[in-house]
DNA sequence: CGCTATTTGTTCAGCGATTGAATTATTTGC
DNA sequence: GCAAATAATTCAATCGCTGAACAAATAGCG
C-alpha cells in the first residue's frame, strides 16, 4: 500500500502506462494546490506530451477533473489545475466494535463523505448478527454515496483482534469473537461494492492497524514513519514504516499490549506477566483511579477518566501519570527497536493525551539511546473516534490512487 | 535494498529495460540450478524473445555466463544454463571492531571469495589510523581479487555503533570512536574500488544490520523478514523485514540491548534502568558467572563461557539461563510487537546459543500472544566471525544483481 | 488597440522495447 | 533415418515515451 507501485513481476509495454498513470495520479493527490499539467511533468521527470496523454486517460476514467481557478497568474496561457474527482471511485469502511459500529465512506481525495455511527453493546450479538446490521447500515451509506456520484469500490472491515490474511478472525477477546470467518458470512449477503480488478472486494484487518492507515493518509501529511497506540481495554499499535502498514509475517503485528514493562508483575490473560495491558489498559487505569469498573460502561470510561483528570483529582492524575509511564516504558523500547521519531496516542489514549504525553516523553527522555540527537514527538490521534472505519475506508480509495489502472480497465 | 527494483520517479522507456534486466538477473540468483532462457521465460513471464534479448545484455555485461551442464535431460534441444559470472564485480566489505579488523571480497553469486582478518586491540588506536590500516589490507584484498577477474564495485563498512546517513560514526562506545567523519577519512586514501553508476562508492553502516544482511543473503535463502541479534559487548539487532533491512528514520534502529527489562532494576550507561545490556550483555553473563573480567580479554570471553558451559560449570550455565531470560523478555517483546517468526542469535551469541536458546523460547512461549499458533524458530547464525564484514561485502554485491543497469552502462 | 513575450497544452514523426508467430537448431526415441 | 520435442533466434507489428514544432491564451507595454 504504498505510494509507488512496484512491479513484482514482468515489466511489460503497458506496465509502463500504469506506472506513469499512478505516478502522476499520486502527484495530484500529494499536491496541496492543483497542479497543471506543466508542473506534473517537471514534479514527475516526464514530459508534457506523456503527461497530457496520461492526464487525458485520468480524465477519461473520471478519476481526476480539471478545476476552475488556474493555479498560476502572471503571463501566458493560464494553466488547467487538476484535482481528484470528487465523483468516481470511492472506499468502504467498515468498523465493527465493543460498543458501536461505525460506516463510512471516504473518496479519492481523502474526504469523509459519509458517515453513519450505530451505538449498542456488540458483546452479546453473534458475529453473524453483528455483521448483517452492519451490511444494512453500509447498503444505506452505498446508496447515499450513489446519489452523490460515488462507486463503492472496495470494502475494509475493522475488527479489534486478531485477523489472518483470509480475512478470518482468530480473536477478539473484548468482543468475544473466535474464529469468526468473516468472509464467509458477509458472502451470504447481497455484494455492497462493485468490483474492480486488482482491488479486493474485502479486506478485514485490525483496528489498530486501519486506524494507524487513517492517520498517515490524514491531511497536511505527517511522517512516515510513526507508531499508532489505540488504547482501548486492550492496547493496540499499527506500525507503518516509509508510510506502509507493517503487518507482519502473519498480520499480527503490534501486539504492543503484551510487552512486558515488569516482567514479574501482574499476571496477563495472554499467559505471560507484567504485560503493559495490566497497567495501562483502560481496566487497569479505572481500577487504579479508583472507580469501580462495573459502574462504567466501557465507552464511557474514557471520558469520565478525562473529565476527573480536568477537575484536578488526585486519584485520576496519579492513575494517568502511572499508565503514562508504563507506556513510556513500552514505547521507549519500540523506539529503541525501530528508531521511530513519531508516536501517535490513538483510540481512547486520544482524549487523555494531556495528561499521558508527559510521563511517556519523560521515559523516553531518559531511556531512548538517540533522544538526544533526535527528539520524538508524541502527540494525539488526529482523526476523532472511528479512526478505524475512517482508515479503512481510506485505505481502499488510496489503493485506487495507487494503481489506477484496474479501475481505468474496469470502465470507460 | 530489495530485489525488486522499485522505479521512484519517472518510468521511461529505458526503464522497462532497466527493470527487466534487474528482473531476470534477480531469478537467476535466486534459483537453485542454472535455469536456460526457456526457464526465465516462465518464471518471469516474459517471452522467450524478450528474455534473450535480456540475457543478451547480461552476458555481453559479464554478469553471467553459459554453464556446460544442461540443466534438463530428456527430448528436445539442451538448454544453456545461466548462472551468475564468477568473474566481474564483486563487493568489499570492510569490518573495524573492537579486537580486530576484517576485510572480504564477495562475488556475485554470494560466495566469499577473500577474506583478511587482522586481529589487533583497536581500542587504543586512533581511528584515522585504524582505518588507514584497513585501507592497507583492502588494498590486497583488491589486488587479489583483480587477478581472479574480479572488479571491487562499492564499500560497505561495518562499525560497531551509531551511524547516520552521511557515514559520519557518531558513537562507537566499545571502540572508543565518538563522531568520526569516516567518509572524509577514507578520502584521503587513493580508491579502493571502481565508480559504478548507481552504487555508492562506500556506504559505513551498523554492523549488527550488516551482520543481519549477510544472513538474510546466506543459502539456502532463509525467511525474508527475521531479527538478528549481534551479542556482544553491546547488544544490538537487524531487523529485516520483508527481505528490506529496516534502519529507521534516522538509520539508528534495532538498539535492543536497551529494551527494559526490569524498569527499575540496575542502572545502564545510556541514562535509563534495567536495559536488557545490563542483563544480557557480554560484561553482565561473565560477571554473573564468576569469571573476573580483568583477566579475560573481550575476543575469549565468549569462547571461555562456552567451554565452561560445555563442562557443566553450574555458575555458568546459571549466568546463561538468566541471559537468556532477559533476552527471552525482550524478543518475546519484539516478536509480539512485529510478529517475526524467527529470531537469528548472532555475533558472540551464536556460540552460546545452545544454553540461550531454551530460556529465549520459554520466554517466548509463555508471553507472545500468537505462539500458539505460529512458532518462532531461534537459532544460531549461520555465518561465523566477521559475519557484519561477509554481509557487508555481500549487500555491495546484492546490489549489482538488484540493478545492473548501473554496470552494464559503465562498461560494454 | 495591437504587438511581443511567455507559458500552456497538443500534434506528430521517431525510436526503443516487448510481443507473437514463424524459423532455425539440436537432441531423444522409435 | 525420421518424427517429435524442446530451446533459442529472427522479424514485422505494436505500444508508449520523447523531442520538437505548433497552436492557444494571457499579461505587459508602447
Amino acid at each position: 500500500m504504498s505510494l509507488t507501485h512496484a512491479p513484482a513481476g514482468a515489466v511489460r509495454q503497458g506496465s509502463l502506462r500504469e506506472l506513469n498513470l499512478a505516478l502522476v495520479l499520486g502527484r495530484i493527490a500529494a499536491a496541496d494546490r492543483p497542479p497543471s499539467r506543466a508542473d506534473l511533468a517537471t514534479a514527475t521527470g516526464l514530459t508534457r506530451a506523456t503527461v497530457s496523454a496520461v492526464v487525458e486517460d485520468l480524465l477519461a476514467g473520471r478519476l481526476v477533473s480539471e478545476s476552475d481557478p488556474a493555479p498560476r497568474s502572471g503571463a501566458g496561457r493560464p494553466a488547467r489545475g487538476l484535482v481528484l474527482a470528487d465523483q468516481g471511485p470511492a472506499g468502504l469502511g467498515l468498523e465493527v466494535n465493543v460498543d458501536y459500529l461505525a460506516v463510512c465512506v471516504v473518496d479519492l481525495a481523502g474526504q469523509v463523505r459519509h458517515r453513519i455511527v450505530h451505538r449498542a453493546d456488540l458483546r452479546p450479538v453473534a458475529p453473524a448478527d453483528a455483521l448483517a446490521q452492519l451490511v444494512e447500515i453500509a447498503g444505506d451509506a452505498r446508496d447515499e454515496a450513489a446519489r452523490e456520484g460515488l462507486t463503492l469500490v472496495g470494502a475494509a472491515l475493522a475488527v479489534p483482534g486478531l485477523v489472518d490474511d483470509t480475512g478470518l478472525v482468530r480473536l477478539a477477546p473484548n468482543l468475544g469473537w473466535r474464529d469468526v470467518p468473516v468472509p464467509a458470512l458477509l458472502a451470504e449477503h447481497p455484494p455492497l461494492v462493485e468490483q474492480v480488478p486488482g482491488v479486493p472486494a474485502l479486506v478485514v484487518d485490525n483496528e489498530a492497524n486501519l486506524a494507524a492507515l487513517g492517520e498517515l493518509h490524514s491531511r497536511p501529511p505527517g511522517p512516515s514513519s510513526f507508531l499508532h497506540i489505540s488504547g482501548e481495554v486492550g492496547i493496540g499499535a499499527g506500525i507503518v514504516l516509509d508510510g506502509a502498514l507493517f503487518r507482519g509475517v502473519r498480520g499480527w503485528s503490534g501486539e504492543i499490549g503484551h510487552l512486558p514493562v515488569h516482567p514479574e508483575g501482574r499476571p496477563c490473560r495472554c499467559g505471560g506477566q507484567g504485560c503493559l495491558e495490566q497497567y495501562a489498559g483502560q481496566e487497569a487505569i479505572v481500577t487504579a483511579a479508583g472507580l469501580a469498573r462495573a459502574e462504567l460502561p466501557a465507552d464511557t470510561a474514557t471520558a469520565r477518566l478525562a473529565e476527573l483528570a480536568e477537575a484536578g483529582d488526585p486519584d485520576a492524575l496519579r492513575a494517568l501519570h502511572d499508565a503514562g509511564t508504563a507506556l513510556g516504558v513500552a514505547v521507549a523500547g519500540v523506539v529503541n527497536l525501530l528508531d521511530l521519531d513519531t508516536v501517535v496516542l490513538g483510540g481512547g489514549y486520544a482524549a487523555l493525551a494531556p495528561w499521558l504525553c508527559p510521563p511517556v516523553l519523560a521515559e523516553i527522555a531518559s531511556r531512548v539511546l538517540t533522544a538526544a540527537w533526535s527528539p520524538v514527538t508524541v502527540r494525539p490521534s488526529r482523526l476523532g473516534a472511528e479512526a478505524a472505519a475512517v482508515g479503512a475506508a481510506g485505505s481502499v480509495a488510496r489503493r485506487i490512487v495507487a494503481q489506477p489502472a484496474g479501475w481505468l480497465a474496469r470502465s470507460g
